[in-house]
DNA sequence: CTTGACCGGGG
DNA sequence: GTGTACGGTCAAG
């Protein structure tokens, strides 16, 4: 029979000793497939040291074990010619009955004289089958095969893939999110379409929640909700480290087993480094958080990834100010559970809508780099832009070249460093008419236009030789090198792309996946350049990174002095960007465009990025103008605060609103304004007139506090809460305020909740003028004026 | 300046 | 499980 499907998940099973790939899928009709693939063998490549011929024999004759002794199984062993870089090589392709026997197999055929090395003895077997099958995630294909009795709507053995015309799915999707107090699950919310319910140990008055005899039942019900409601999408925020693990824990409690597998498997943990992360086989479990650090957070404003401040920016929501420790007296006093439960409700809300923008996102991603949106959603740059080039490869019939050993990486770290962008040391203070301009995609369009990729850097017999001045290899020009050849496809795609965007409908479900296409192309395409430079990176090259930024400098140096040939100031500039000051610049932006993109190889291209009222830059302690740190506020007053780095947990909210206070007015040229804001902040400390809330400073306790070897101000404050018979657990972040009274600082901090009053001189002191002057030491301010201790003469006039 | 410890999100 | 992978900041050395 023939259907056209979409997978979503894909595993592998053993079965009398047979390995079969289990691919979970849902036709476009929402029927729940299990494709089987039977045929396809694990295996990796033999590199022979003189040819394959006296390599296959030897394999033949000696006899392959693994440590223990036990023979490993050679299924087939068949000749190939695979390219290395640009050469062409014999190679043997060897062929084992079950994936685990893959790497104990490579070792051992490593170890014979005649193997030079093995290749591609590291590709987990799920992600061999969809790269060999030329099936990427999200996808429709039209597959071919015999169903057979079997798990879910149907089971069918596969023969046959082929293209489909056919519209993808819709998958349903569900956000939770559980809260946790002393350790037990007392609510935990669900939110889909047609789904908003809290799930609660407690009887709270509101119609959406369900209440339960104990933990247990709840745990019961919350399984049977994503069973019922047969979820693809099962999505959250920190899900993987938080919330599973904990269901997983309380199931456990209770003598239960977490299950949610579309076919009723358990949930399993996978170990990936420092994460481990839940997979529900037959679903996808798509947790927010990986997404928005890895992917998505060196475009965002937010310094901080809660939920909160993400679905701030993303969304628009204003910020949920219940504290923890409120949550937990509420709990505690059984008071306020209304609230309770719409908090819950709310992050299950939030969750939801923000994975209604970032799934298809996660899908496009998973589409171009062929992994699943499980993989898709949790993988840095680097790994992701990696098995892009895995499936690339293969298509062209490369061998990978093998991931480094760790010493190889820490070789490649040591002698690393290399210079980055160029940075433009602007002179501090305040700017009028700035006029902002950048690169399109400068390190990706940079490689294209000098064929920078790693296997044609000093390519034996080579022609045209593109060679750097300070660089002692050089890039041949002969042939499209394989990087080059990637990015601009990926570059060409996107702008069909974005021309097509253009006549469809913004609201459209359409314009949405091309938007949401487009921008996996570009995520991809700035990837490159980073991935060749990591020291983990299969196709590492150093000197393709060091050519790259190389000519980055070179180009935006050259854009620099354009600018200041046609007269203009130019302010700061930092690797792919230059700011030039002036009221005529917008009116002269098209002939300055036009003299630098002439100036320009075919491909790249400066562009007008905006107009600014006014910009702001700080200065370092030296005086010298500071890099990545300042303010532009556009016509509309809006600002873009870059690099100001107290927006962060351990600093008190009273100091980071008042920096932004002051940037504020210091971008209106109010300054002095700025500083009597200070002032009055400073007098609000001492008046005691600043809530608690804006004081609290937030630190992880990351172990018990006497394990701690130097004291610290969250550590101390624990300690004292312990002996007024208040533990504090590991990973619990605590929320303490300074107060007043005698010793350091680490012997007057103290628990929000046992803090009687506050130290006045330490928010003023270490917290609020710091953050302050940071911004008008620029003006001629000092701590001790601020503090209003010293002299005004003469203020005001400097920038 | 270099090295090592700590931290993120969640409750 | 074709395992064991981050990247930035800060205080201490």
């Amino acid at each position: 029979m023939e259907l056209d499907l979409t997978i979503m998940d894909a595993d592998y099973v053993i079965e009398d000793g047979e390995v079969k790939i289990r691919a979970f899928s849902k036709t476009v009709e929402g029927e729940n497939v299990i494709v089987e693939d039977r045929s396809l063998q694990p295996y990796f490549y033999a590199v022979p040291r003189e040819e394959t011929g006296t390599l296959r024999e030897q394999i033949k004759e000696e006899e392959l074990t693994d440590d223990d002794g036990e023979e490993l199984e050679v299924r087939n062993i068949e000749k190939k010619i695979r390219k290395d870089g640009l050469e062409e090589k014999e190679v043997l392709k060897i062929e084992t009955e079950i994936p685990a026997n893959v790497p104990k197999l490579r070792y051992a055929v490593s170890k014979l004289e005649h193997t030079d090395e093995c290749r591609e003895f590291d590709i987990p077997f799920y992600k061999r089958f969809l790269i060999d099958r030329g099936i990427r995630p999200g996808e429709t294909v039209k597959v071919k095969g015999e169903q057979i009795d079997g798990e879910l709507d149907r089971t069918i053995i596969l023969e046959e893939v082929k293209e489909s015309e056919k519209e993808k799915p819709e998958f349903s999707m569900l956000a939770f999110d559980l809260e946790v107090i002393d350790g037990e699950i007392v609510m935990a919310s669900m939110y889909g379409e047609g789904l908003e319910k809290v799930l609660s140990t407690a009887e709270v008055d509101k119609d959406y929640v369900e209440a339960f005899e104990g933990e247990k039942e709840l745990l019961k019900r919350f399984q049977e909700i994503i069973e019922d409601r047969d979820t693809d999408i099962v999505t959250g925020y920190n899900t993987d480290e938080f919330d599973f693990k904990k269901l997983r824990e309380r199931f456990q409690a209770h003598g239960m087993t977490l299950s949610l597998g579309r076919n009723g498997d358990r949930v399993k943990f996978d170990r990936r480094g420092r994460f481990s992360s839940a997979r529900l086989k037959g679903r996808m479990h798509l947790d927010l958080y990986p997404f928005i650090t890895h992917v998505l957070a060196p475009g965002l404003d937010s310094e901080t990834l809660d939920l909160d401040s993400v679905a701030e920016e993303m969304l628009g929501e204003n910020k949920n100010d219940v504290s923890f420790e409120m949550m937990q007296q509420w709990w505690e006093d059984q008071e306020n559970l209304e609230e309770f439960a719409e908090y819950n409700l709310k992050d299950s809300e939030l969750a939801f809508r923000l994975a209604k923008e970032l799934v298809p996102q996660i899908m496009e991603l998973s589409r171009i780099t062929g992994l699943i949106p499980f993989d898709a959603c949790r993988l840095t740059y680097g790994q992701l832009t990696e098995n892009f080039l895995l499936r690339e490869a293969f298509n062209r019939e490369m061998m990978a070249p093998n991931r480094p050993t760790r010493n190889q990486r820490r070789r490649r770290s040591n002698q690393g460093a290399y210079e980055g962008g160029f940075v433009y040391t602007p002179d501090s203070g305040l700017y009028t008419d700035v006029s902002v301009f950048d690169f399109r995609s400068l390190y990706p369009t940079v490689m294209v236009a000098h064929n920078i990729s790693p296997e044609v850097l000093d390519l034996d017999g080579c022609e045209d030789r593109f060679v750097m001045e300070e660089f002692d290899f050089y890039f041949c020009q002969d042939e499209q090198g394989f990087f080059p050849e990637l990015i601009e496809g990926l570059v060409e795609s996107r702008y069909e792309l974005k021309s097509k965007m253009k006549e469809l409908d913004e609201d459209s479900m359409k314009y949405e996946q091309i938007y949401s296409r487009q921008q996996a192309q570009k995520i991809l395409a700035n990837s490159f350049y980073g991935y060749l430079g990591y020291d983990g990176a299969r196709w590492y090259s150093k000197e393709s990174a060091q050519a790259t930024t190389a000519l980055g400098r070179k180009y935006i140096e050259d854009t620099i002095e354009v600018a200041e040939e046609m007269g203009f100031e130019v302010v700061y500039g930092d690797t792919d960007s230059v700011f030039i000051r002036g009221e005529d610049v917008e009116d002269r932006k098209e002939d300055f465009l036009d003299r630098v993109n002439k100036l320009l190889p075919e491909f790249m291209e400066l562009e007008f990025e905006g107009y600014f009222e006014t910009g702001f830059f700080t200065s370092k302690a030296s005086g010298e103008g500071a890099k990545k740190k300042y303010a532009l506020m556009d016509r509309e007053g809006g600002l873009k605060i870059t690099g100001f780095e107290q927006v962060r947990r351990d600093w008190s909210q009273v100091a980071k609103d008042t920096q932004k206070e002051v940037l504020r007015l210091v971008l209106q040229d109010r300054i002095s304004e700025a500083a009597e804001a200070v002032k009055d902040t400073i007098q609000g400390l001492k008046d005691q007139e600043v809530p608690v809330e804006d004081l609290t400073i937030h630190t992880t306790l990351t172990k018990p506090p006497e394990e701690y070897g130097s004291t610290a101000p969250h550590v101390e404050a624990v300690k004292k809460a312990s002996k007024r018979g208040v533990s504090i657990e590991p990973e619990t972040t605590v929320n303490y305020v300074i107060t007043r009274g005698g010793g350091s600082i680490s012997e007057r901090a103290e628990l929000v909740r046992f803090a009687e009053d506050y130290d006045p001189d330490y928010y003023i002191d270490n917290q609020v003028v710091p953050a302050a002057t940071r911004v008008l030491k620029v003006f001629g301010y000092t701590e001790g004026q601020l503090k209003g201790k010293g002299k005004q003469s003469g203020l005001g006039r400097f920038g």
